[in-house]
DNA sequence: TATGAATGAGGTTTCATTCAT
DNA sequence: GATGAATGAAACCTCATTCAT
């Protein structure tokens, strides 16, 4: 998840994100994370300005690799139904494979603590743009119904992510055929009748 | 939305609601709490035991004028399709009336701050209860899909939640019709075809 | 001193006089400030905004307190030879009774430190003008020779001032004599001939 | 003023001489240093024990250089009124190429944090001494008042140094004749009448 | 009951110094 | 000899909480 970053910025960013989801932000003191992480609370400081920065890097770094590997979903050649399972799989993978990181951007994604700057880049380099335009597509086609393709988006990806809270908060499980059914509700709700 | 408290509780609870809202939690201190609602810090903790506390009777309050304002519509008398309606239409009304109230429960439900017996007791007084219910009778009748209730509620609620942030960070408006598209799609989405 | 001060704001102004004198700027931390005035690090803060805040309220309360005392002197009803001597016995005076707070104003004065508004309110509330009024009214009246009166203040003020720290240095006395005998020869350097 | 030194001793003298004026000692980091000289923290502590150490050498090679060059402004051949005026001439006149050097042996020359074996050994090998013998010699031949000639050795320094500080902080000017009219001031204070 | 000054542990950050490369 | 990443003690400052008034 953070390939990008040399070994301490990788164990810092690792650790302050467990310490975070298990702690609240609050609790996440730089002296634990340097514990934690076992670098120096100097040499942090050597890698990041700021405790912000790191949370925020955090943001800017779960976000662009969770757009990378959705768009890689999205992108294959495919019908636009095709697409459209294969976009909202990867999406429900990300949450499987990095349970903290989609914690983390859910938790953070409206807190003042992120730079406005942050989350705009975040959002442009995501894969919301393309799946807007496979939306907006699709209504094109008289496939899907006419509205805010964007509103759509938002609408499914918040089915998604509270279907992922109620399996993460242990309420439900997240089995293949559940997916494929949470998937198909919202394709159902989308397409013109 | 504080009207079971006195004058001093209710000042204290809703100047930390918009404080936490404006600038997180992390900067929300006492002594900024007791200045903007004009409260002392000794006042503050002769009624509150401590911050944790505040920000946990916040959270019950919030959610419990919520739970009671849902339930008035889905307990309405009328058929399914009705009161499914209402039901979301007040979900969506609380985020317009208080729209701090809402982002608060959105960023603190899912927060190691929030007591685990609040947030249970908090979910058992509020509306999910009654909307699974109405869910799970749908499906007995044959007009919802099978799938698990609770799961289906959580998925509707996600998508209420994400156009409410669409239209709060100004990517949208909610005007009656688009509520009423943004229910129509859920409901399309739910039913057995 | 420090009369114009709470018990508190007194105490940790003479402390850090105290320790900057005897320990350097930078080894004054504000934890030795509190354990030596016996005021904790809150409650420091309570009353000053900052560690800098302390430094510049500290230099302008010893320029305001010499500065009355010298005028004291300066004001007196009597010629201008009088004035002269009175005012200057004075200046050396504070020195002797604090030579700490002369000592900080000689060290600090230059210091990017102290804010320049500071030293500007300083100056302006000191003993210089006064003193710069009494130099222009004897060259006017043909008693001193023709210069800039403030630059001849000033050199009579760093006599002054190399004639104490010598004193502190322990490489002179600082007797009645001594400072009647300085202060003659900076009269004799001042006077027409 | 630092030609006894090698490359990277004048590079790391020269910049921390112009930080600590423009900063403030407190502010000088050696991380600052190292930057700003192009030195790395490794190498300056390679030629430097510690940042201690940079303070006091650039002290003792100030003192020196200026010691230096007034000596041989005071020994030349000449009347004792002569070897004064040349004297005094080349005191300011360090003030004037060095500000730097100026300012800075002003404010750390009563510092705890300069050794008091560095202040001795730079009393010692500076002009002091000779200055001293002219004025005791004066004083011998009946030229000058009878009184501790090191004395009014310091307190003409002191009316010099005041002098450049109304200066340096933009109060007058130093012109020729100035600094022609302070020493006049100066003399005429000191000799017998 | 109401106040807000006082506390001091603990927060973030800096910085002199070391040491592997 | 030169580098600068790494260290961690210690700096300044904040803040939840207490308690004398």
């Amino acid at each position: 998840m953070f390939e990008q970053y040399n070994k301490v910025q990788k164990a810092v960013l690792e650790t302050t994100l467990q310490i975070i989801i298990r702690k609240e932000l609050q609790a996440t003191s730089m002296a634990l994370i340097a514990k934690e992480s076992k670098v120096s609370t100097g040499s942090i400081y050597h890698y990041f300005s700021s405790k912000e920065e790191i949370i925020n890097e955090l943001y800017t770094a779960i976000v662009a690799y969770n757009g990378q590997f959705v768009q890689e979903g999205l992108n294959r050649e495919g019908t636009i139904r095709e697409r459209f399972i294969w976009g909202w799989e990867r999406v429900i993978e990300t949450s499987r494979q990095y349970p903290e990181g989609f914690q983390f951007i859910e938790q953070y994604s409206f807190s003042p603590y992120i730079y406005e700057e942050v989350k705009q880049k975040a959002y442009n380099g995501g894969w919301c743009a393309p799946m807007n335009k496979l939306y907006a597509d699709a209504m094109e086609q008289g496939l899907f119904r006419e509205m805010d393709p964007k509103l759509l988006v938002q609408m499914h990806y918040g089915s998604m992510v509270y279907m992922v809270k109620s399996y993460l908060q242990g309420n439900s499980d997240l089995t293949e055929a559940g997916i494929r059914q949470a998937i198909e509700v919202c394709w159902q709700g989308a397409i013109r009748e």
